[in-house]
DNA sequence: TCGGCCCTGGGG
DNA sequence: CCCCAGGGCCGA
């Protein structure tokens, strides 16, 4: 579920609500979490301090640090498909599926729910054992000032479809099923091209038009199809804004068509069919290839 | 490189 | 009842 948009909005929202609070306590539920809690790790984190929080693709990484042994231990979170992280009063009742709580000050908690158990949170010594963390996950680059030769070359350099692309976190991190669906659109590039067949022109404005949707829905606070909400509790708003992603049979809101739906890496993937071709009719030669395919079909 | 799987809940 | 769902990982 939580894509980069909605990810980078519950940090938002949660940093003047946590950074700089000291966690009391730490409980944690029963369920195992895909990665799961571990109950010695609970001493280890009750009496920090909240330094920072920040996101990197899909994921969240909490600062804290403990003063006399003067360490800096790290959380890494992940919401999966349907994991909350919310700064709440204690005295609201607890809700189904929560997974572990923090303490903080005044009544306040911390609160980590996820009803379908995707998503995770661990326990890491230091800033290094985070980066070995992303390392070994061989996460990519941000999709913010992506190197445009870095890209043009992980699209192109590839037979894969771009929804596969798009979605593989190596090559960049953060985006999503909504938002490939979405940059796809923006870019006129239908999602089950190959990556080979762009022109470095196509890779750029893909490349351009990741960044505008994410920015774009960040704006929006993310989109919220079910279970996502922010840092505080409040429902994203860029669902309201989809080009494709959900609204098959719907119109495009560019030319009208009905916007149609194919299965691609396993995902539901939304598109024109007007807007985004399966093929360019662009160079000379697919043109070519246009012709002889309706003359074959002819 | 793909399908299956991990889970729970909601909708047709 | 069935199918579907914003993610990632694992094995054929």
């Amino acid at each position: 579920m939580p894509e980069l948009p909605e990810v980078e909005t519950v940090v938002r929202d949660l940093r003047p609500l946590v950074v700089g609070r000291t966690i009391r306590a730490v409980r944690h539920g029963p369920k195992k979490l895909r990665k799961p809690w571990q109950a010695k790790w609970n001493p280890l984190v009750a009496g920090t301090r909240i330094e920072g929080i920040r996101r990197r693709g899909k994921w969240m990484v909490v600062n804290l640090i403990s003063g006399r042994a003067v360490s800096a231990p790290r959380l890494i979170l992940h919401l999966g498909m349907t994991g909350q992280f919310t700064a709440v009063d204690g005295a609201h009742p607890a809700p189904d599926h929560l997974h572990l709580v923090l303490e903080l000050h005044q009544g306040r908690e911390l609160r980590f729910r996820d009803p379908r158990r995707f998503g995770s949170v661990t326990f890491h010594a230091d800033e290094a054992e985070v980066e070995a963390f992303f390392e070994q996950n061989g996460l990519g680059p941000e999709p913010f000032g992506l190197d445009p030769a870095y890209f043009r070359q992980a699209v192109r350099g590839t037979s894969r479809t771009l929804k596969a692309v798009l979605l593989d976190q190596r090559v960049v991190a953060g985006v999503g099923n909504i938002y490939a669906d979405e940059a796809c659109s923006l870019a006129g590039l239908h999602p089950q091209r190959r990556g080979k067949s762009l022109t470095p022109a196509d890779a750029d404005r893909l490349r351009g038009a990741i960044e505008t949707v994410l920015t774009k829905a960040i704006e929006y606070r993310g989109s919220t199809i079910r279970d996502y909400v922010g840092g505080s509790g409040l429902r994203g708003g860029f669902q309201n804004e989809f080009r494709v992603y959900g609204r098959t049979g719907d119109p495009c809101r560019a030319c009208g068509t009905a916007i149609a739906c194919v299965r691609l890496s396993g995902r539901s993937s939304h598109f024109c069919p007007s807007c985004q071709p399966t093929h360019h009719k662009g160079t000379k030669a697919a043109q070519r290839t246009t012709k002889k395919t309706q003359e074959g079909i002819r």
